[in-house]
DNA sequence: ACTGTAATTGAAACTCATTCTCATTTAGAA
DNA sequence: TTCTAAATGAGAATGAGTTTCAATTACAGT
């Protein structure tokens, strides 16, 4: 994991009063350790087993934080969590998400950027973030089962 | 509201080997006196306050009948609960919604909409829905406030 | 029209992700 | 080192949605 991104989130929390706390700042390092998508109780199970627990409330207190400024986003893949991702360590993406095995593929997409621009253009309207997630199935589901 | 949809209701119902009930009509009547969006309790208050009571788990039966059946989708927008909105009786379209005051824009834009068939083909990937929402602020609320 | 029966319903219990409460601990300013 | 507001953990509370189950009902078959 980055330093310099470990010293952005401690300058945020600084610049915002906020303290910089052990469970923050493992917390912080956990969500950074890989670029998967991820849901709360999963970092909080992960914690625990390299013992660095945290409790619950600490880890949903903290992605709030991280959501709050920019480090890491919500990601609707049509679960009963809410899921995340980081931000920073990896580039603004959509999702095509398959209904039948889960696996989720990542894509890039400028004409589709730029065409919601030219709509909030249009409606006077001031982006802050989008999703666009795409359901279906998969290459290997098609072949399995009807 | 349509008759012609009413039919193709009931037909679904009778082609599933589903009943054909007082709930479930008065239900999808409900749903589909306008085109707005709405929530299950939305749909359960309505209902009693027109005489038409119906229990909240029927309602949220009859909703994922019809999500299942392609009369209703869900709709995220960034609310706890979930939204759905009728599909009949509109085109297929996207959502601005403003963080702010909660104000909802439909647009449509052919050119996402062939690129994401593009991104699929390319990854084998078969689509059976998709949506995309931007979140941000509407030309009123950039004037309020900060 | 009448019957039998499986589907549907309502009420209330339950689930489970997330949030809240509050007593205790702690980071960090002075 | 001291002080204090912020942060934490444990567990209670919340709330959307689901499940259970006994009672009701649509409707296929007579
Ligand atoms: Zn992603
Ligand atoms: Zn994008
Ligand atoms: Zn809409
Ligand atoms: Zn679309």
């Amino acid at each position: 994991m980055d330093k310099a991104l470990l010293e952005k989130f401690k300058d945020t929390l600084h610049t915002n009063g906020m303290k910089c706390t052990p469970a923050r700042l493992s917390i912080f390092k956990e969500i950074y350790s890989s670029s998967e998508h991820f849901d709360a109780d999963e970092i909080y199970f992960r914690m625990r087993q390299e013992k660095k627990s945290v409790s619950r409330a600490t880890v949903y207190r903290t992605l709030d934080l991280l959501v709050e400024n920019g480090f890491v986003s919500k990601v609707n893949v049509g679960a009963s969590q809410v899921h995340f991702e980081n931000t920073l360590a990896q580039e603004h993406h959509e999702h095509l998400v398959c209904t039948q095995c889960g696996k989720v593929i990542e894509f890039r997409n400028d004409m589709i950027e730029k065409q919601q621009d030219k709509i909030c253009k249009k409606f006077g309207f001031f982006p802050t973030k989008h999703n666009l997630i795409i359901f279906g199935l998969c290459d290997k589901c098609q072949l399995r089962d009807n």
